[in-house]
RNA sequence: GCCCCUGUGGCGGAAUUGGUAGACGCGACAGAUUCAAAAUCUGUUGUCUUAGGGCGUGCUGGUUCGAGUCCGGCCAGGGGCACCA
């Protein structure tokens, strides 16, 4: 028998699988439909483990749903649009159009090495303008439906390179090439009308039934839906000469008015605005404010502070008792009002500041615990259910009442004309910054008119493309410096005018791929027959960093293509999985120099150089990552040792959904798999009888246990890919091997006529199971079993369940709830038969060594429980 | 600070609705084969033990005939975050 050559053997069958077109999605079909989808790459230039791993399991789902007998859909595309491309031009001098299109070339025929079951032919790039001219369209359609608005919104504006920076580009505060504070500057930008949906985005997580919950909960935090109030506080005009006649606050807590001991604004607030230009100390702690960021999580361990304005408002419930208004840094504009009330008793960040700056701190709210008398707050705010107290007409009602009461109380008191409070629903959801001041992007299809305003592109002139002379010497925009491109007419008044020079956001571009994977050929956006059939994406896979945002933008953008009438279903993915990132150590010369894994050699738990010897410290386990150098390059493994091994090790042990270590030894033992899947199909094929020869009328007590085995193992493998616990069917297709190992070698040649047919039965499912996960390999087996039909054709094996059914089983006998013996029994026999015959077990009378019997617990077919 | 998740042998991890804890793989050890090694194959491998068993799923208390699984409190590790009023 001759070693199972991988390198050999892969490029046959992937040729073979390409010249039938298998993996092509069927148009016309009476087939149910599956569409999986792996979240597409980026065109980096080089695919990583983390590839490997997303499409190897998108590969398994594909080939096992088509092998069920579905009309499978699996394509695969470009998110070719983003900075990199445009850093890469700077840098190299490449214009970002070649350099992302060499890396697509790369990647793909990397990608094709890994023997993916994807249909070619439905591959789509974000940046090719055959794709962006339907994006372009659809702006124009979600224009039409209000679902798009401009407003002003702040942006990273480096003074010295003048240009606008994304957040990743500011460093401490600081542009990453010129190293300039950053400022920020008000731009007049296009919005998609997010917060619309607010509601029934949030709604709807409920029917995500195959979605994980942790990315429910996280979408559902970043809604963040809340219930409360909007109330005005009236400003003491005594004390400062400002325009505004009162304050709007929005609280969850109205409950709590009457442990008010102050108000707070956020720093960017209107009223602090008007007030620094004349008062230079709040000038000086609003340019504090600035410099923290509003970004980090750190700040919340940071000060509470604040800084007096000197205006006071009045209490709406207690009559001649002011507050006080600060400017505070825990107060944020982007949500509610702007402002707030503070109650310390109530509120941790409210309790902080208020003993900084030694303000009232009357609680109103009393937990059932405690005595009325001697209840105080000291350093930690009660946020739980109580009783009020302190609080005038409130007093003695619980939380929930009490908030009605001091809202309906608040609407209908009366200031300025209008009710002093009113019952408000607040979203923390913003609506969605589309705006980029970037070459790289799709261009957004509206042209400026001095005379008409803003006016959009006719749909006949689309696509607006990207014009190719464009250099990125200079810092900025190119677009926006563009000699031509950007001046052009009026359509509606065919004067001069000038275009709109900002690009898409990427996340627009991955906001609909994947329904136009349905029709990637169309000339329509969406053809209407195509997306009705195909969608929704039945299994989603990718990493949970995209849990929110390009999922969200995702339904976002579902729900409005409902209402442009391009699709007719809201939710674009059923199921989702998020996969975990693949680990490795990490090695440091003693300069703390990190070291690439293969200039590493282990010995035992020390390391050492493989060229000068030198010792080398091994590091912490983390996520692969260029910078600590901790990479395994896909194309070494596959090169070494072909592409089955590194899917099936990607696969083995380690459940999906957590993160996986790559090791040397894990990758030997799966190419270990499959060499030893191999010799038992070449010496299994010897014994076994002839492919296609009917199944012989009587079985032996052996031939039927081999059967019953394969039976099970077809049951438990479908379930754990049902499952996607590809850990799990590793582990059983490593059970079977051994069977099928011990079973081969306790049945020479001359065997028994039904021994040979249920071995080929066996062997014929055994390629079969694994066929998903190492496909080239299943092929080769196939093959030698004697077939010139390709397996990833053949119909899943089913499972007979006449041979899984038990007729007798093992009873557990516990005394006390100890097992002390075992017993076996046949599968209905009675609960009194049952005890019989587990007290004549040796072990079960020495235990129960004359006690009195209390009780008897018989679980049918598994356990048997005696109290004594 | 808030929210979420996870704690099982030397390691990665199995364990349906609460019902035999440790499947399967790695590593280690022993043996076979070999001049030798690699590769391969066969065993053993939670722990203590007086060899009858005892103890074991982060700690601790509870519910139960019975808890890795359910509930309370704590500890540790990981992840997310926009101080969300």
């Amino acid at each position: 028998m001759e070693r199972y050559n991988a390198q050999e053997e892969e490029p046959i069958w992937q040729k073979k699988w390409l010249d039938k077109g298998i993996f092509k999605a069927e148009e016309n079909t009476n087939k149910s439909k599956y569409y999986v989808l792996e979240m597409f790459p980026y065109p980096s230039g080089k695919i990583h483990m983390g590839h490997v791993r997303n499409y190897t399991m998108g590969d398994v789902i594909a080939r096992y749903k088509r092998a069920s007998g579905f009309n499978v859909l699996h394509p695969m595309g470009w998110d070719a649009f983003g900075m990199p491309a445009e850093n890469a031009a700077m840098q190299r001098n490449t214009h970002p159009a070649i350099w992302t299109y060499e890396n697509i070339k790369n990647m793909r025929s990397q990608l094709k090495l890994l023997g993916l079951s994807i249909d070619w032919d439905r591959e789509i790039a974000t940046c090719d303008p055959k794709y962006y001219v339907h994006e372009q369209k659809l702006f124009l359609d979600f224009l039409k439906k209000d679902l798009v608005i401009r407003k002003n919104s702040k942006v990273n504006w480096d003074p010295v390179d003048k240009t606008v920076l994304a957040n990743e580009q500011v460093i401490d505060g600081l542009g990453w090439r010129s190293g300039a504070p950053v400022e920020t500057k008000e731009l007049t930008q296009w919005f998609f009308n997010i917060t619309k949906f607010a509601d029934d985005l949030l709604l709807k997580l409920d029917d995500l039934k195959r979605w994980p919950d942790k990315v429910k909960v996280m979408q559902d935090r970043w809604i963040g839906k809340s219930t409360g109030v909007k109330l005005h506080f009236e400003i003491n005009q005594k004390t400062q000469n400002i325009p505004n006649k009162t304050i709007e606050v929005f609280t969850t807590r109205p409950d709590t008015l009457f442990g008010a001991s102050f108000c707070a604004i956020a720093p960017d607030h209107p009223i602090a605005s008007i007030l620094s230009k004349e008062n230079p100390e709040i000038k000086k702690f609003i340019s504090t404010c600035q410099k923290q960021g509003t970004t980090l999580a750190n700040i919340s361990k940071a000060e509470k502070i604040g800084c007096k304005t000197g205006i006071t408002v009045n209490h709406p419930f207690i009559k001649d008792k002011e507050l006080d208004v600060y400017i505070a840094n825990f107060v944020l504009m982007e949500y509610g009002t702007g402002a707030v009330f503070g109650c310390p008793a109530h509120d941790q960040r409210d309790l902080d500041f208020a003993n900084k700056y030694q303000l009232e701190v009357i609680p109103v709210v009393l937990p059932s615990n405690q005595d009325p008398k001697n209840y105080k707050i000291v350093d930690e705010a009660f946020t739980g259910e109580g009783i009020i107290i302190n609080s005038d007409f409130l007093n003695n009602l619980n939380i929930e009442d009490a908030k009605n009461l001091a809202a309906d109380t608040l609407e209908k008191i009366q200031i300025n004309g209008r009710a002093q409070g009113e019952k408000t629903i607040t979203f923390r959801l913003r609506d969605w910054g589309i705006s980029r001041q970037r070459y790289w992007g799709c261009p957004i299809p509206i042209i400026h008119c001095k005379k008409c305003g803003v006016v959009e592109v006719p749909k006949k002139d689309l696509p607006v493309t990207l014009p190719d002379d464009v250099n990125f010497d200079v810092p900025g925009n190119p677009l926006d410096r563009h000699a031509t491109w950007k001046h052009t007419s009026c359509p509606k008044c065919h004067n001069p005018a000038e275009r709109e020079t900002d690009t898409f956001d990427t996340f627009v571009d991955s906001s609909w791929y994947y329904a136009r994977f349905c029709s990637p050929d169309s000339e329509e956006i969406l053809d209407a027959k195509a997306v009705d059939y195909w969608l929704p994406v039945d299994q989603y896979i990718g990493g949970v960093e995209h849990a929110i945002l390009h999922l969200l933008y995702s339904r976002f953008f579902m729900r409005s293509m409902k209402i442009t009438g391009h699709v007719k279903i809201e939710e674009p993915f059923d199921g989702l999985f998020t996969q975990g990132m693949v680990t490795h150590e990490t090695y440091k010369n003693k300069k703390g120099e990190w070291l690439f894994p293969e200039e590493v050699i282990i010995e035992g738990s020390s390391a050492k150089h493989i060229d000068t010897g030198e010792e080398v410290v091994i590091g912490p386990i983390e996520s692969m990552s260029k910078s600590k150098k901790n990479i395994i390059d896909p194309n070494a493994i596959v090169s070494m040792y072909g592409a089955d091994t590194a899917r099936w090790f990607i696969l083995s042990d380690t459940p999906p959904e957590r993160d996986i270590q790559w090791t040397d030894n894990g990758v030997e033992a799966a190419n270990k798999f499959i060499q030893k899947a191999w010799k038992i199909i070449y010496e299994g094929e010897r014994i076994s009888c002839q492919k296609e020869e009917k199944n012989p009328v009587d079985f032996t007590d052996e031939s039927l246990h081999i059967r019953k085995t394969t039976h099970k193992i077809i049951s438990d493998i479908t379930e754990a890919l049902d499952n996607l616990r590809f850990n799990r069917a590793v582990a059983y297709i490593y059970e079977f091997s051994n069977y099928l190992t011990t079973t081969l070698a306790d049945n020479p040649k001359n065997i028994d006529k039904s021994i040979a047919w249920a071995i080929r039965e066996s062997l014929e499912a055994y390629c079969k199971l694994f066929g998903p996960m190492a496909p080239h390999l299943a092929e080769s087996c196939w093959n030698h079993l004697g077939y010139t039909s390709l397996l990833a054709e053949q119909p899943w094996p089913t499972c007979d369940k006449n041979l899984i059914t038990k007729e007798t089983a093992i009873i557990i006998i516990q005394v006390n709830g100890k097992k002390r013996g075992e017993i076996e029994i046949l599968i209905d026999t009675k609960q009194k038969d049952v005890e019989q015959k587990a007290f004549n077990v040796e072990n079960v009378i020495k235990a129960i060594n004359d006690s009195a019997i209390k009780k008897v617990i018989y679980v049918p077919g598994k356990i048997l429980n005696v109290v004594v």
